[in-house]
DNA sequence: TTAGGATTCAAACGAACGTTTAAACGAGGC
DNA sequence: GCCTCGTTTAAACGTTCGTTTGAATCCTAA
């Protein structure tokens, strides 16, 4: 059954196969499109596959007949569009270390390298496209085992890409403070986008300004880029604040 | 029974009550305990009231008993730590315009503010407490429309006297911009210290770095505070470099 | 036209879930 | 002593879940 699920993937991935096009959609691509909207909406444990074949339009039976499991299809609504964004982050990256060999690239040129496919998908026309980094905000703090694993897979040969070149950026910036400060803006972006209600209304945001997508990246990249380049953390105001503060509290 | 388990929790919380105490801790503390212990490994959804009754070794009935339903047990896991946090960045963020007035209080004070509730609240001996903030984190990106109905409320009060304090210190800044600022601070935290594994994996950190919480904070806040005193972002390298790029990716 | 593999379908499976029930328990007050 | 009431207990409730089954159906290739 899985190597029939393949096979299908295979055959639907490179245009129309030989017979399997169910009305104007295929019936794996309208499972993925169902799947992308009640996943984004609900989460992943609180989405059933009988909401997703319902709201497709198709049988039960076909999530677990394509895609072999309710976990496997999550996989598959992800990678969909995740894989296309990174391989696309990675390109404009290389493209941009080659134009400014030997020079390294500059740190705001590589931030908008990871920011413009996120960009252009949101602005993807495709169905859910334009909500999709919503359920990827979700997915990533997710408690489920097989989604952090698949996550770390996803991303591990881009995240390694663009750290190396940030270390170039910044050169004079410990290897493992800039480790801590990816890891800051991945969680800043990954959050943003995720968008969750409650604290957008808190911070007092309408739902228009919200849920453009490109406003929010222009405002938040400035934002990161201060972080990023910002002296050590030891020697700012912060710090001393916290540490004065701290024995006070305590 | 809503009647009775409000009186219940008073009693409990005031000390040795009357006469409800089952072994060294009595039935309510064990609920929440093993209860905060799992949400936080699993999440809401995926958690079932039998582990958590297991796990604490009371009866199934006990948490429909006590706390009326699973969400409502929830919302009391959560309010049992985060109201005292809340309530403690008030207090601070009071006594440091008390010292400052009738000067605005700088900006890495109010951070602070924000930051040693936190860290107290990581260091805090009860069982469960140093790893509460992953919980939160969590809670923060759940799709579960109670959840975040739920954080709305609690947050509100203490996000609103932190927006008018930032801004002071902050008069130049556009209103709209400071709370996209805020909104990335928020963000930025929560999820640093939701600390899902997969992105861990991914900055190269190792576990021993990342469960510290003290540590994680202390390099958080600065990276947050250059961000937020950035200047604005139209007239900042990145949006330039999104603006240029753009065009030709599209 | 026919054989055969891919797909769809209705139906059911067993398990796990949150919640409810009614009886049993245990300590205090009259 | 018995009565009262908060609490605990074992058992079952009805529902929903992901998955499986086996026959029906469709389309292509021979």
């Amino acid at each position: 059954m899985d190597e029939s699920a393949a096979g299908g993937a295979v055959a639907v991935d490179r245009g129309i196969p030989f017979a399997e096009a169910r009305g104007p959609v295929a019936t794996k691509d309208r499972i993925l499109d169902a799947a992308e909207a009640l996943f984004m909406e609900h989460g992943f444990e609180a989405t059933s596959l009988r909401s997703i074949t319902t709201t497709a339009g198709v049988n039960l039976a076909a999530v677990n007949y394509h895609f072999g499991s309710k976990e496997e299809l999550f996989q598959a609504v992800l990678t969909r569009r995740l894989d296309p964004m990174n391989q696309q982050r990675v390109a404009l990256l290389t493209e941009l270390e080659r134009r400014a060999a030997p020079a390294p690239v500059a740190c705001e040129k590589i931030l908008s390298a990871m920011f413009i496919p996120a960009l252009n998908l949101a602005r993807d026309p495709a169905r859910g496209g334009e909500n999709f980094l919503r359920l990827l905000g979700r997915a990533y703090a997710d408690p489920a085992p097989f989604i952090r694993q698949f996550l770390s897979e996803q991303y591990a040969v881009m995240i390694s890409r663009f750290k190396t070149a940030f270390g170039r950026a910044l050169p004079e910036l410990p290897k493992k403070e800039l480790s801590w400060r990816l890891h800051f803006i991945m969680g800043a972006l990954s959050y943003t986008l995720a968008g969750t209600d409650a604290l957008k209304l808190i911070a007092e945001l309408t739902p228009s300004e919200t849920a453009d997508d490109e406003m929010l990246l222009r405002r938040l990249a400035p934002f990161l880029l201060a972080g990023l380049t910002s002296p050590l953390p030891d020697s700012t105001e912060v710090s001393r604040a916290l540490d004065g503060d701290l024995k006070r509290v305590r």
